[in-house]
RNA sequence: GGCCCCGUAGCUCAGCGGAUAGAGCAACCGCCUCCUAAGCGGUAGGUCAUAGGUUCGACUCCUAUCGGGGCCGCCA
């Protein structure tokens, strides 16, 4: 239930029935008319732009329209008055019933309230994360898993079929780097000494997967060249590197629904396959790239390449898909990898990538576009950078120095849900400042404790009011301004999440939550000062039962929007 | 040079083409003998970077410019 579409489907009928007795001209166009709640309360519930969004193609004035719609919105049992204002608003004030039956059905609905079949027979895959499994999680890869979880959650709140899903890249140059790191540490658990040079890992991570890897081959790749260990010790070490990204991805609530793996498109025939298809469409062919204007590599000499004629899918030059030795490059394998999830059904993709990658966004477009006719679509999400502070200075991360942060040290410091929250209260493309001193103080100026508080209030609440035994009672009294206030907001939670999940922005339910809280909070504080106000009263049970579905419907609430962020609703603080 | 992101209060940031642009922090003034003060109320603070354009209506969409960041052929 969601009381703005409601209220629109009324405003439409409404219009419906001008059209039909010729108060409005056929064959308009509603498509534009909202039903929002207005910037201020003083104006009313709802308001509706139906009458300026129709008075050109209507070919009368905002007014008129105005006139005859309020004449038969105030004919609807729900509303209570409807009334033109501004520019030509029609403002609307709905009779109490219709809050009353929000909380009934917040309270009916529970943990299904603000699900929405938005997204019902749309199949989605959330790609994110996927870091090279080279090493332990960091902060920013933090980020991207904390936002894609979020979002994943949020479409499968929507309505959406949706899969996560992480992209192993176990097929670069960069596991042979972590192989040969590895055999380091093998050398040194037979008790040789070794030198970690440059373009080796040096962390010491790896030692203990050096000390397996003695225990599994004992003394054999002692001595011996990389024909011999190299693939071996590739495929020990990337499984031991997974073992514990998965690790990290659950300390911090992480759960993929599928890990692919970039090796198994070599030598499968899939890569070829992905380019034959694009071949079909005329979109490969051999040529040389003109040099990058402005900054030119040193190096830069023309070169024949094989390219994908990306440009004919909106990018801005045609890129490279193998090397001038033949193998392929980076963008290959994923060309393939995206190939497959097209070939897996999904009607949208969505990558959630670091900034760094943000040149490979128009070229992944492309791939996607010209190998789904354009069926598919693909959403990219950039998170930006993570700016970690400690007690208000700035923290500079260094491999060599030994600061390097990651996933695990921020979980230990301040646990997973507070890491969850706080990184979602920023949009993915603007830079996150991450104190680790704010974040574990219990503060307003931290705002998961504002909102975990608020939630643990409801449910002191409804124990103090268990204990005096009151039962919530069927339908809620709704006496003050801030109650109702309580309920709007509360009213919105459907529809922002539909909005929410539309635009891929999961931290609009992180503001949301705190918005609801305050509005909660505030009415709470107002008991001070006029006992009356107190949901719970000790002389006066039915009074309390009959304030107990608000504030069970604000507990609900919070509970929904925290779980969408997968972040715990604490009961006691 | 090209592409992408950002520019909103002193600071950190919200803002689905809609009305007088919001919140937190910082500043100032108030409020706690317990429905959880880990809080609440109030005051002050704005040429929404700039200039055009589209629109009944622009912080929001388009173009240009300025400023900050990121990326830019055999690294993934």
């Amino acid at each position: 239930m969601n009381i703005f579409t409601d209220i629109r489907s009324v405003v439409i009928a409404a219009l419906d029935a001008m059209v039909a007795d010729g108060a409005l001209p056929p064959g308009l166009s509603f498509a534009n008319v909202t039903a929002e709640p207005p910037r201020d309360a003083a104006h009313g519930d709802m308001a509706t732009n139906a009458a300026m969004v129709l008075a050109k193609a209507a070919g009368k004035a905002p007014r008129d329209i105005a006139d005859t719609l309020v004449a038969r919105l105030v004919t609807n049992a729900q509303i209570e008055t409807a009334e033109v204002a501004g520019p030509g608003f029609i403002n609307l004030r709905l009779v109490e019933s219709v809050w009353t039956g929000v909380v009934g059905e917040v309270v009916s609905a529970g943990e299904g309230y603000g699900r929405s079949d938005l997204g019902t027979g749309t199949k989605v895959n959330v790609e994110y994360v996927s870091a090279n499994p080279t090493g332990p999680l960091h902060v920013g890869h933090t980020r991207g898993a904390v936002f894609g979880d979020a979002l994943a959650s949020l479409l499968d709140f929507a309505g959406y079929e949706v899969t996560r899903e992480y992209y192993i890249n176990d097929g670069g140059a960069q596991v042979d780097v972590l192989a040969r790191s590895v055999y380091l540490r093998y050398l040194e658990a037979h008790g040789q000494e070794v030198a970690f040079e440059d373009g080796t890992y040096p962390g010491d991570y790896l030692k203990p997967v050096g000390e397996a890897l003695k225990e599994k081959v004992g003394d054999a790749y002692l001595d011996k060249g990389e024909d011999v260990w190299l693939e071996d010790v590739r495929g020990f070490a990337t499984e031991a590197m997974m073992v514990l990204i998965r690790e990290d991805l659950a300390a911090i609530g992480v759960k993929m629904d599928r890990f692919y793996s970039e090796k198994s498109l070599y030598g499968t025939g899939r890569i070829e396959d992905a380019i034959e298809e694009l071949k079909k469409r005329d979109l490969i062919y051999r040529g040389t790239l003109e040099a990058p204007k402005g900054k030119v590599p040193e190096d830069w000499e023309p070169r024949e390449q094989t390219l994908f004629r990306s440009t004919a899918h909106g990018d801005d030059v045609d890129r490279p898909i193998m090397k001038s030795d033949g193998d392929w490059t980076y963008f290959a394998p994923d060309i393939a990898y995206h190939w497959d999830k097209i070939s897996r059904g999904y009607d949208a993709l969505i990558d959630v990538f670091g900034a760094d990658h943000g040149g490979y966004v128009k070229r992944m477009k492309a791939a996607v576009s010209a190998l789904s006719d354009g069926k598919v679509t693909l959403d990219i999400k950039l998170t930006q950078l993570v700016k970690l502070y400690k007690d208000g200075e700035p923290f500079k991360m260094s491999k060599r120095a030994g600061t390097f942060v990651t996933l695990r040290d921020v979980v230990d410091q301040v646990g997973s849900d507070v890491a969850r929250f706080v990184m979602l209260t920023r949009k993915n493309d603007a830079p996150l400042d991450f104190d680790f001193a704010k974040a574990v103080e219990g503060s307003k100026d931290n705002p998961v404790f504002y909102v975990q508080y608020a939630h643990a209030r409801t449910c002191s609440m409804m124990r103090s009011a268990e204990g005096l035994g009151a039962k919530p009672a069927d339908t809620v009294n709704l006496e003050y301004a801030g109650e109702l206030a309580i309920v709007r907001k509360i009213a919105e939670w459907p529809r922002l999440v539909e909005i929410a999940a539309r635009t891929n922005e999961p931290h609009r339910i992180a503001f949301y939550l705190y918005e609801l809280a305050s509005e909660f909070n505030s009415f709470y504080s107002s008991g001070k000062e006029f006992p009356e106000r107190k949901f719970v009263k000790e002389d006066d049970i039915p009074g309390t039962a009959s304030k107990l579905p608000l504030v069970s419907a604000v507990r609900t609430v919070i509970a929904n929007g925290l779980n969408v962020l997968g972040v715990t609703p604490a009961e006691e603080m």
